[in-house]
DNA sequence: CAACGGACCTGCCTGC
DNA sequence: TGCAGGCAGGTCCGTT
């Protein structure tokens, strides 16, 4: 799944297309998605106006005159702003007609993602009350880091994909960041210096940077709103490159589990 | 509370 | 060739 940076990339691909337009229809096709699409949104939201789209973490917030529309792509989702009469293909889940004769189309073969609504604050939705700072804000730092993981046992880098330590971290950037902060991803949480919170902050806060500057990373399925891959896959120092030697130090690249997921770091940078 | 395993789902790859 | 098993960008939820 498109972590911050792809699903940041979404947002600036469809919002120009979004934002002044008035909803047409909802059209679901599957509505068995992580939760079910609400019974009765298509009605709720037709006629509406569009008048922003915000992204919290991974979930892009529609905000409309009817209410806000929460979305979240899961593993393998994607959106695409498309002609409204675009052939459909597998997976494509639903659609949101514009008045411009385009749709928004959410195509997720796991259907991991969803679709919500809320007439209330999203930002106070149970799915969004809880979440950590944004990474790219400037509310994050590696002081508040080192303070919530004091006493924590958990390893640093099941501790930075906590949605609630800091926003939209995922798999691939959690070891990206920890290569270039230097830290092995088994460690202690609560064993990692200040100093080294710092680095791993600005480390975060970088390689975000970087992999949106490149449109995002793409594996398997992900695309932004034109249908174009990101290329930070190109960039990435240690994931999905076990055996491949370390780019900075010719080490090769290991892979270990923690916490059910993939992880890969350098033991010559890495400590 | 923190930590962990299971759950949700399809597609693709590997190995027997 | 077919099939079982494992794995994949997320994250909620129930149990220890």
């Amino acid at each position: 799944m498109p972590e911050l940076p792809e699903v940041e990339t979404t947002r600036r691909g469809i919002e120009p297309w979004l934002t002044g337009r008035r909803i047409e229809r909802l059209l679901v096709r599957e509505r068995r998605l992580r939760w079910p699409v609400p019974r009765g949104l298509a009605a709720r939201i037709a006629g509406a106006t569009i008048s922003r789209v915000e992204r919290r973490a991974k979930y892009l917030l529609v905000h409309t005159s009817a209410g806000t529309l929460i979305l979240h792509l899961g593993m393998s989702g994607s959106l695409r702003v498309l002609a409204a009469s675009a052939p459909v293909r597998g997976h494509d889940h639903f659609d949101l007609v514009l008045d411009s004769g385009r749709c928004l189309r959410f195509n997720d073969p796991r259907r991991f993602g969803c679709l919500l609504f809320t007439a209330d604050d999203p930002l106070a939705h149970p799915l969004l009350a809880e979440l950590g700072p944004e990474p790219l804000s400037a509310d994050f730092d590696g002081k508040r880091l080192w303070q919530r993981a004091r006493g924590r046992r958990a390893s640093i880098k099941a501790f930075i994909m906590d949605a609630r330590t800091v926003a939209g971290v995922g798999n691939i950037y959690a070891s990206e960041a920890l290569f270039r902060a230097g830290i092995r991803p088994g460690l202690a949480a609560g064993r990692v210096s200040r100093a080294r919170m710092q680095a791993l902050a600005a480390a975060i806060r970088a390689v975000l940077t970087a992999a949106l500057d490149a449109g995002g990373t793409t594996l398997r399925d992900y695309v932004d709103a034109a249908g174009a891959p990101g290329y930070f896959r190109l960039r990435l120092a240690v994931y999905e490159r076990a055996g491949q030697p370390c780019r900075k130090c010719g080490t090769p690249i290991r892979q270990l589990v923690l916490g059910q997921r993939s992880s890969y770091w350098c033991p010559g940078c890495q400590r």
